[in-house]
DNA sequence: AGCCTACCTGTCCAATTGGACAGGTGACAC
DNA sequence: GTGTCACCTGTCCAATTGGACAGGTAGGCT
């Protein structure tokens, strides 16, 4: 019998600890691989091509997010389960869109935990009531572009049009015709407005 | 040989999981007992008195901040660690105040967390790095002159300088004046880098 | 083929921004 | 008194920003 193969994706060296002890000796259930960012993560999934991934949202160099949508554009059928923190609508909703199959707490206890990874390692989707209560409310919303990403993330990080522009190999313009679509897609009106919704909205992180 | 007694507090049972095996089989160290909030913490360091305890800061009914106070109300000589996912300013000063010997945070590796035990058991204080700095940034923001924080309370709500001006009855010239002494204190060159930073040192609250 | 989308570029212009000059006040301490 | 500090204001100017025009390409879908 072959056991579900899991890939566990988390910043934090204690909890990925936790976790791989929580699988420990399953009859059905095997960790093959640990990842403790984001880019770490897509590189893990690429060599392992596990079953079933474990993910963290918040982490260094590429968050959760960013590489559950990386690891889906190269394997569209990835099953990904967040596991994190976080319960923010706006957390809950990127990784949602980005295209994770469930989305659990860190508090979770032990048994549904182990009831998600395997209900989604048969094809489910396993969305606790929370998760469609606040899609519910926010069917509206358009997902930015990766381009409009990319400039947002330079422009956190306080770039300035032409430093962005030098960056991206594009011309100055360009940046601006970005904002502009940032701008209306974040519903705000200036940079400095878009750069504070992008970290509250934990579109883009901060070290 | 006496191995080091250990009290673990943390309201994350995979978290407590990760703990207990790390510290599983150490020819020196045992986890004598688990608390999953600050109540049991009180009561499970008064029934075991462990040489050394990892306290976890947000827990519910009683905060690890108040568990630490009164342990060592009891027990001046207690030896606790803080061990928590947060590093704002406010979370470091209050752990540091009420008697933390030490302050990591979940992310730590192995080793370090390791050693911070043995070294607090043997009687030293470990601060990291981390502490330091931040403490530092904290006479930094202490810096900032009231009127200052109130620029930056708008200017991270995104309004502009003339907004700012009429919301504190003062001229634009003015706000200029303040956003200037704003950056060189956050060492920043424009508004959009001190709105993140602002953010991202928790001086400003967002959502 | 037509349609849509992401993406890219240009010119022109009004508004905003941030800094360099230069100068005020009141409060509190030595 | 003198000094210092937070606070306030002005003019002038270069740079940046953001928007309103008005275009372009490449790829996917029907």
């Amino acid at each position: 019998m072959n056991k579900i193969r899991l890939l566990v994706v988390d910043d934090h060296p204690v909890f990925r600890l936790g976790i791989v002890s929580m699988f420990h000796d399953l009859p059905d259930i095997e960790v093959i691989g640990e990842a403790a960012d984001g880019l770490e993560a897509v590189e893990a999934y690429r060599t392992h091509r596990p079953d079933v991934c474990l993910m963290d949202l918040r982490m260094p160099r590429l968050s959760g997010v960013e590489a559950i949508l990386e690891i889906r554009r190269e394997f569209s059928d990835a099953r990904v389960i967040v596991l994190t923190t976080y319960d923010s609508d706006e957390d809950i909703f990127r990784a949602v869109q980005s295209g994770a199959k469930s989305y659990l707490l860190k508090d979770s206890p032990r048994d549904p935990i182990l009831a998600t990874v395997r209900g989604v390692f048969s094809g489910q989707d396993m969305m606790p009531k929370l998760v469609v209560d606040v899609l519910s409310l926010r069917l509206d919303r358009h997902e930015l572009t990766a381009r409009e990403i990319e400039v947002l993330r330079h422009l956190v990080r306080g770039r300035s049009n032409k430093e962005i522009a030098a960056n991206l190999a594009i011309s100055e313009r360009t940046v601006k015709f970005h904002l502009g679509g940032l701008f209306a897609k974040l519903k705000v009106l200036d940079r400095t407005q878009a750069a504070v919704t992008a970290v509250r909205l934990g579109i883009v992180e901060v070290g």
